[in-house]
DNA sequence: GAAGCGTGGCC
DNA sequence: TGGCCAAGCTT
């Protein structure tokens, strides 16, 4: 049983180097520490946008999203009042799409409900869709220099390793929390929190990370035990499945392709596409084309030469598009499965949000112009 | 708790 | 090439 004496020792004994790990850091990011575009002020709407365009998405990916959109929104109002079809085109490529409908939206709802201002209470933040406990650590401790823990993949790959994490990160949520909010530097919390996903990003990365110049290196178990490249863990995943999907290039007399609006939510919701759907067991691809056009559209149609075939991974899925052109017979066509539908030309066709596996449609399309198209 | 939700880079 | 991962959140 110790005594209070030794309790107290032990307990300022751990205080004090916590303090110099804290120290060891902040003192490494002042030399290392990344320029990145969004820190350059500490205006909440600005970093809460920085934080949505950095979920699960790489610095380099949003940089120059981030530039496009802060010169096209420049303060939450301008989102607000932006329609919502001009804010997916703005998000365009990015991914997640939910998100930039999530910011539009709470831009809306901080308009109507918070007289324009960001929160800078924690409930009030993680009440906002689309952000969750890391992004409202992030964005509070950014710009308000808020004592708020954050978990993002940086921090969980560079704790893992400070522990020596014997088990997937994902299955240590919890402590990994608690471990986060303990390191937290209470003094300098925007420093810290963005100190150690630097850390995460530029020294403790998940391939070779470089310990040498690593600020935490005598506290790194995973270092220490030489096993810093076996950690992370991370459980085995099964391959993507696969759908085979036939799409349709419909063309009308008027030399106008029809394109439909996905319905508002899941997934690509409220962006453009070509139509089509799956192609069932034993059926040929302008078989599937035909019935598909059918049953969404309510339409007959003629299905033409093969346009081109992209292979596409989703995150959860796999896709090859096997795109024919076609010609519209009869029938006005229906939004049955969609939410809009509309004939366009080919110059009018980038005013409106698409996937990436559309936009390779599009670019066929573009390389086969001038070639006047018979079915 | 697990599945749904995009895209680009890397090897 | 296909698999893995990157400043996660929602249902």
């Amino acid at each position: 049983m110790p005594n209070r004496i030794s309790a107290d020792h032990n307990l300022s004994l751990s205080v004090s180097i916590i303090e110099d790990q804290r120290r060891s850091l902040l003192d490494w990011y002042a030399r290392a520490g990344r320029d990145l575009p969004w820190r350059r002020s500490w205006e909440p709407y600005s970093i809460w946008v920085s934080e949505i365009m950095l979920q699960q998405t790489q610095v380099k990916t949003v940089i120059p999203y981030y530039h496009r959109w802060m010169e096209q929104f420049p303060t939450l109002e301008h989102l607000a009042s932006a329609e919502l079809q001009e804010v997916l085109k703005a998000w365009e490529g990015l991914g997640y799409y939910s998100r930039a409908r999530n910011l539009h939206a709470c831009a809306k709802l901080i308009m109507q409900s918070h007289g324009g201002v960001f929160p800078q209470e924690l409930s009030q933040v993680l009440a906002l869709s689309g952000i969750g406990k890391t992004t409202a650590g992030g964005i509070l401790s950014a710009a308000f220099n808020q004592p708020v823990a954050i978990l993002d993949g940086n921090v969980k790959r560079v704790l893992a390793r400070l522990v020596a994490l014997p088990i997937p990160p994902a299955k240590a949520t919890q402590q990994l929390w608690k471990l986060s909010e303990a390191l937290l530097d209470h003094q300098h919390p925007r420093e810290f929190n963005q100190a150690i996903m630097d850390l995460g990003a530029t020294i403790c990365t998940r391939k070779t990370p470089n310990c040498p110049d690593c600020p935490w290196k005598s506290y790194c178990q995973a270092y220490n035990l030489g096993i810093q490249s076996e950690i992370p863990m991370r459980e085995p995943s099964s391959p993507l499945p696969t759908k085979n999907i036939g799409v349709a290039v419909i063309w009308n007399d008027q030399g106008q392709i029809l394109i439909d609006r996905r319905p508002a939510k899941g997934l690509l919701g409220g962006l453009w596409e070509f139509p089509g759907g799956k192609i069932e067991l034993g059926e040929t691809v302008p078989e599937c084309i035909k019935r598909e056009i059918q049953e969404e559209l309510g339409i007959e149609i003629e299905v033409g030469e093969h346009l081109i075939t992209i292979n596409h991974a989703y995150s959860h899925f796999r896709v090859v598009l096997s795109v024919h052109h076609c010609r519209h017979l009869s029938g006005v066509p229906q939004p049955i499965e969609c939410d809009e539908i509309r004939w366009v030309t080919l110059d009018e066709v980038d005013q409106f949000p698409f996937p990436k596996a559309n936009t390779q449609i599009i670019a066929a399309l573009r390389s086969q112009e001038g070639r006047k198209y018979e079915v």
